[in-house]
DNA sequence: ATTATTTCTGTGAACGTTTTCAGAAAACGT
DNA sequence: ACGTTTTCTGAAAACGTTCACAGAAATAAT
């Protein structure tokens, strides 16, 4: 009672009813010379008609590729990863290979995932996984097998892309100096990804370089999400000797940023300045508008791949890493600082 | 020199080095009865050992059965159908499947990739694709490959989860009367969609329940994208007895709108009130925050795939279609109507 | 007309698994 | 002790392909 009585029609039956021996039907079906014109027409006419597909596993079984690029993601929520995947996605489209995208959800099966491609059912990997790397890099150093961090900074692990995080915060902080801000407050990322570690390092360089004031209480953790800016932004507020401008690492928390703001009664720009990093699709279009540190995310998705492509071809080939410059993004939210400053 | 040396371990390595014969590693690899204690447990060390990592493809080939359920979207950069996929994603992880992505861009390959799938890539497929399905019934029910269209009107063509768009429409036009709006304008979505059509038809059938005034001008078509938003927008701003509110058919057309309001110098809500449809993330983040018929997309994934689950249980199963209620969400971007209207 | 090429076609092995089948070994009843 | 059941194990077939090989048919070269 195997209600798993799927229809098929294979290479055999089309074969059978065609006339001819399987062989020569698999040599239509991948375009080999050496088969009559007549016999060929007949058998694609067959295969037309008989609706045959072909089984997938099955030839890469026998030919061990099979033509995918996995895409490992821990979860699709951030809309930054959409921005990542939209460019790898792109970029496949223009080659002969589809995207197979798995979400792990949780970290721990993570590793379970990776063996699964490794097992054969992709050619490559990408993975845009934040955190540590080290419980994958065992297993695909070992096999050699084609892979590719994204977002992720180099380092002999593995071959990887990524964006200039620290040139970012940099250049941020000397548009804000170049206002005439001297008193600027940093919320950090999450500070276990090497992304947050660069952006408050390039907060760091760019203080020192001004000379500007270097209070520890300048600082305020947060984690790459709203609410953590929000809190964050609270604290600076609060502080006896307020900052003039705050500098978020990613837009995100700017937005948490910016409601605390609003709610201390205070306006932007006019207040208080307001930069994030990311440059994500709704910068530009809360009000105002965001001024922020453009990351290439699309760009990083399509270079990604280029890379895993090379790799797919010599899994021998030594690690690269590509680092993609940033960019400020000028909008609506940081202002000259006014003189008559409180 | 083939490159393509995966250096892998197969059952039949891991046989030889445990002494075995591979019946018995896979035996213990599928955990069934009947294998004496010691021998699981050396198998299992071996297999530990040495890495071994199964073979998807053969597995799949030899069961017929790839615990993979594929999902057909024509592009991710829609935020609404990321909240599908989050929903079907969750979904997914209660089960043991594992979600396959493919994105088709171009609505010329879907059935190509619809092929790929029947061809045994994945045990059923959930296509998140607007326009006319009629291209993909065929092979689907022909071969009586388990399906579901998400976010698609039922109909004898298939399996089908929706919302119940007429009715969020109505409940919008409700809620607008409520506040004293009598001239309300419409902005459509595309009108090949269903849903498009649908909340066309809600909003004809309120304002006639309501006997608001019949005037064709107040209808202006739009596309769903915020540009189309914009214009149409536009277009109602400029009639001669203009609008008191403006009723979008989705969020992305109403933050269009509000652009283009507040560019003609009104008010939002106190000069016009604006209504979207969708709930999509930024609808809470916009200011004044959007007020909007919220479609339960994330519900509507995890039904989905239920739905999907019991097809590839019975594949013989009758066509079911499922619609899901849709709530009104207030927020600031209405307001009673002012007496004194101009 | 014979031989040497070229074109075409079929046979059979292989890819890495799961699964049926039957037989060997152990455990159990008497 | 001996049959009977139960536990354990291996040989071999199968899933749907591709591919190397060799043989047949057609064509070209002498």
């Amino acid at each position: 009672m195997n209600h798993n009585a799927p229809n098929k029609v294979t290479i055999i039956d089309v074969a059978r009813e065609a006339g001819v021996s399987y062989a020569t039907v698999s040599r239509v079906l991948n375009d080999e010379p050496y088969v009559k014109p007549e016999t060929r027409e007949r058998v694609t006419a067959t295969l037309q008609r008989m609706g045959y597909v072909a089984n997938r596993q099955a030839r890469s079984l026998r030919t061990g590729r099979s033509q995918m690029i996995g895409l490992l993601v821990r979860d699709l929520g951030t809309g930054y990863i959409g921005q990542i995947i939209s460019g790898v996605d792109a970029e496949i489209a223009e080659t002969d290979f589809e995207m197979l995208l798995f979400t792990t959800h949780h970290q721990a099966r993570e590793p379970e995932y990776v063996a699964t491609f490794v097992g054969g059912m992709a050619d490559g990997l990408l993975l845009i996984l934040p955190h540590n790397v080290d419980p994958y890099t065992g297993l695909l150093n070992q096999r050699r097998y084609p892979h590719v961090f994204v977002d992720y900074k180099g380092s002999d692990k593995g071959p990887a892309v990524g964006a200039d995080n620290y040139g970012g915060a940099i250049m941020a902080i000397d548009y804000l100096v170049s206002l005439g801000h001297r008193r600027i407050g940093f919320i950090t990322g999450a500070l276990d990804l090497t992304s947050g570690v660069d952006r408050l390092t390039g907060y760091r360089q760019a203080a020192s370089n001004h000379g500007l004031d270097d209070d520890p209480a300048l600082v305020a953790e947060g984690d790459y999400h709203q609410p953590s800016g929000h809190a964050a932004a609270q604290a600076l507020l609060s502080l006896p000797h307020r900052p003039t401008a705050i500098f978020a690492a990613n837009d995100a928390m700017a937005f948490g940023a910016m409601e605390a703001i609003r709610e201390a009664g205070l306006r932007i720009p006019d207040d208080m300045s307001v930069m994030g990093f990311d440059d994500t699709p709704q910068a530009a279009g809360v009000s105002p508008a965001l001024t922020t540190i453009r990351q290439p995310l699309e760009e990083m998705g399509r270079q990604a791949v280029q890379m895993l492509l090379t790799y797919i071809e010599d899994p021998e080939r030594p690690f690269e890493y590509r680092e993609l410059a940033t960019d400020l993004v000028v909008r609506d939210s940081c202002a000259p600082l006014r003189n008559a400053a409180k």
